[in-house]
DNA sequence: AACAATGATGTAAGCGCTTACAGCAATCGG
DNA sequence: CCGATTGCTGTAAGCGCTTACATCATTGTT
């Protein structure tokens, strides 16, 4: 059906190596030549054959990404960030998605399929077990993202500290009631973000007590959705133990949280204060302090962690963490002066 | 590197063909040795190398998106409804991301390349020029989505009927002054949208005067940004031509718009209106009225068109139309009973 | 009992490319 | 002016798989 070498090397009348040195910019050709062979194969509409170049090179051009689900704007953008950077290299990008944590493994497995891609990057994920046991056999550069594993290169994002800068914030309006909007309490990003604010709190002599950490009763997402935030709240407003400060595990949460106060009357930041966590590009038009996260950032340099592991199987494993940023707006109130 | 099929046949004490045809499931192998040789193979810990089957079966396994920008809800959404469908099949998802029309052309190209997919599915692009082109001559499945050519399959929201809807809905509640916030106007579906829209009002015997038609003058997402929802009412505002409805050409221009009218205390709906695109998730959480596009349901189909294609390379082309679907919430008035 | 039909397996020729090695002409040094 | 070097090109052997065809042992048929 296509055009192969063999078809220009006859067209240009010289052997497929020379075809083959052409395209893959081997000096030991003359220039004359090449141009010959470049011309004919402009001419014919020849294209490589994929399959055929990885398996004589033994090696693929693509990379593969499992995520837990592409419609998440936080996987969105780190995958467009990974994107943006692996443009201008030639690789492609494969996406596997694995919303539930035993699809996973299957998903793992595909991407490790001899041939299929020169690298895996792996999204929150918990890294043990049978899916330790796969990444581990496998002799493929592997990048965590979100998640953490000692034996693998990853990037993610300081979550407990994150935690502990809301927690501090809080502090500094003076508030005395807080409360936590958590995701699923499985999900580990979450659950930092969680114990850094708590951490904080106490220090700071204040009771973060149960009845005030709602945890989300929907799997959708791990929790991280507005429905979560919205009952969640419901649920806070509703019981005697009415805070002064929400701090929700993510935007999203915090929207719905929001949305909850409003029908029921209640004040943000007056009455209640909130801090979300991500900096979705609407929280800017929501007026939501939260803390941001550089996903761009992190989709560009989990695909330089990658090519420097490819380049460099045996370097020392690296863990690039990023801190979270506090963008203050209209859903918290300022810091008192000390 | 790997184990291949000859360790297998060594270890099995068979032939690499019969080894082949067990992992094919052909049914011409008795049952003792397929017994033996899946034995091996897992023993072994065998996975076939992608590229040499596909190689040697001259069809891959993959098939290619092309879309403008993965963080782009929309775009996130529907590959998620495709994904979702794929699971059941052993296809891949390849994605290619292409922010520029100028960039669309190199991307097709690349998923063109022989052996590179099965199928590609090109998102929101004029197909003409060079492009029309280039899909023509390759012989692989395309299916159009979001956009549309007589000479492809495709799947699209019906755009005109979305903003006739949203007229239709304005003129019940009894409004007199429409305004249009408008994504680049290069974008066929925010185009279509507005002429939906305009032409319902005309027939209503409403002017929609320039002064309140305000296009997108930032390029970023084609204009589908709340900047440009943001800008466009900021101007609107100002201009003495306040208008008491407002129709968006996407959720996210219509928060902007939002976001700018809270900031100037004017109230919605109460002196302005407004109905957006899309509903996105956010959308029920900000009680945005807006037209519904059923994005999962897009891909899901988009995924069906295309194994349909590749079954029958000669049947008559099919165009998909979706109807978009009013979701009144609280940034809209009721309607005037007749 | 002879023959065809059947079923299971093996042999070998690709798929389209890369690349080590060989070959061969032109050039160079002594 | 001859052997060594250099530069370019071709030959051929893979890469790991699929599959048409050949082979051969069984089984069934008359």
């Amino acid at each position: 059906m296509g055009i192969t070498i063999y078809d220009i090397a006859e067209a240009a009348g010289v052997s497929i190596a020379t075809v083959s040195r052409v395209f893959n910019d081997n000096p030991r050709v003359s220039d004359a030549t090449r141009a010959t062979v470049l011309e004919v194969a402009e001419r014919l509409g020849y294209q490589p054959h994929v399959s055929a170049r990885s398996l004589a090179r033994r090696q693929t051009e693509t990379i593969s990404a499992i995520v837990p689900m592409l419609s998440n704007y936080f996987y969105a953008e780190v995958l467009k960030g990974l994107q943006d950077r692996m443009s201008a290299s030639s690789f492609d990008l494969l996406v596997f998605s694995a919303p539930t944590l035993d699809e996973i493994e299957g998903q793992v497995e595909k991407a490790l399929h001899r041939g299929r891609s020169a690298g895996v990057m792996l999204f929150s994920a918990p890294v043990r077990g049978e899916l330790e046991r796969q990444l581990q056999r496998s002799d493929l550069p592997v990048v965590l993202v979100d998640c953490y594993h000692p034996g693998f290169d990853s990037i993610s994002t300081d979550n407990r500290r994150g935690g502990e800068i809301a927690a501090d914030y809080f502090l500094s309006t003076g508030m005395t009631a807080p409360a936590v909007l958590m995701a699923n309490p499985h999900s580990i990003p979450a659950s930092h973000r969680m114990e850094g604010f708590r951490s904080r709190m106490q220090e700071a002599g204040l009771v973060l007590p149960k009845e005030r950490v709602i945890v989300s009763s929907t799997g959708y997402h791990d929790g991280f959705n507005e429905q979560s935030g919205f009952e969640g709240m419901t649920k806070l407003l509703r019981s005697g133990q009415i805070p002064d400060a929400v701090f929700a595990t993510s935007d999203v949460q915090a929207i719905g949280a929001i949305d909850a106060m409003r029908q029921a009357g209640v004040d943000v930041p007056g009455q209640v204060q909130v801090i979300g966590f991500d900096d979705l590009p609407i929280a800017r038009y929501l007026g939501l302090t939260t803390l941001r996260q550089p996903m761009h950032e992190m989709g560009a340099r989990a695909f330089d962690l990658l090519t420097e592991r490819m380049n460099k199987p045996a370097a020392a494993v690296a863990h690039t963490v990023f801190d979270p940023t506090l963008v203050v707006r209209q859903t918290t109130r300022e810091a008192i002066p000390a």
